[in-house]
DNA sequence: CAAATCGCTCATTTTTTATTGAACTCACTG
DNA sequence: CAGTGAGTTCAATAAAAAATGAGCGATTTG
């Protein structure tokens, strides 16, 4: 992946170096998020592009499979990361990169993070329950703890997602 | 992993139901952030524990190889996670949670992901550089979206990490 | 309607990451 | 100073994740 480099306009099947740079930040970002390098390629790609690409150009210039540049564009649409654009007289979908901050963070902690404070199961409330159980000795720290837990759920809204990006 | 349970007391070799809930959300965590689960066990046994605990604590009760207890109280130390607590008359070395969720989300930002917009080898500066030999056509967009990622750094700090906390 | 294009799915393969445990160091202890 | 316990390191192994691509279905085109 990110093998062809050339250095005037992007051609097909090419990068330039602004554009190799750019997807190695945010290849080497990704791993610390845990996301797979794939989805990074594809995100930097987008990301430093002027105009909307179709999925050809990922498998393309980023020498990716079918899969990969399918999977990975989906998964950062169901992230908000990215979004369709319907281009006049061609049947392909073509994406471009959403590319605000705010947006990215609140929606990666709205679908990674959020759920396992407030799952459907309630999986706190379950521990919750069980500490009031636990002998005298631990059962303090364990309620002020689950307690915490809760807090750190509601931190999450509170912290990055102003009233108005509260739309679901 | 997180295998033996009872309903008491902690006894040696053993994990109860709140502890086993609570380890299991870190490690459910764990994933979206991409952290190994022996860490997320580690964390999540210290985060519910009363009392400070040795690296004994973790291999007889959470199963784990001296190995991965040894590696991953490292991680967690230097990621400010855990800190060390020295218990008179024994050699070993204790451990417990630092459970400030602000204070947790620095040093992740700081560790983890600031380097990548501020290293020290200035990749933002030399993709601006190559933005600017770009044509006409590409580059404006090119030098908005450098000019964005580095807003994107400076916004770490100023977001989560009040002054007071800057001390490095 | 046959042929071509686009893109998705998912079983398999490849690659990466995490875990293990034997071998070691260091510091105490009797 | 031999013996023991705590803890680390790192090469080997196991486990997990990511990537691949053949095989589809759907839609358009001649």
């Amino acid at each position: 992946m990110i093998s062809k480099v050339d250095t005037g306009r992007n051609g097909t099947g090419t990068l330039n170096p602004v554009e190799v740079e750019t997807i190695h930040l945010f290849v080497q970002l990704s791993r610390a998020l845990g996301q797979p390098p794939s989805v990074a390629e594809i995100y930097g790609l987008l990301f430093i592009s002027p105009q909307p690409l179709p999925q050809e150009d990922f498998l393309q210039r980023l020498n990716l499979s079918k899969g990969s540049a399918s999977q990975g564009l989906r998964y950062l649409q169901d992230l908000g990361a990215v979004r369709t654009v319907y281009q006049a007289g061609d049947r392909r979908v073509y994406y471009e990169a959403v590319a605000e901050l705010r947006n990215l963070v609140n929606r990666f902690l709205r679908q990674q993070v959020l759920p396992y404070f407030e799952g459907s199961g309630d999986r706190l409330n379950r521990i919750a329950a069980e500490a009031k159980k636990l002998p005298a000795d631990q059962r303090d720290l364990a309620i002020a703890r689950v307690k915490m837990l809760k807090s750190w759920g509601t931190r999450c809204w509170v912290w990055c997602i102003p009233a108005r990006f509260i739309t679901c």
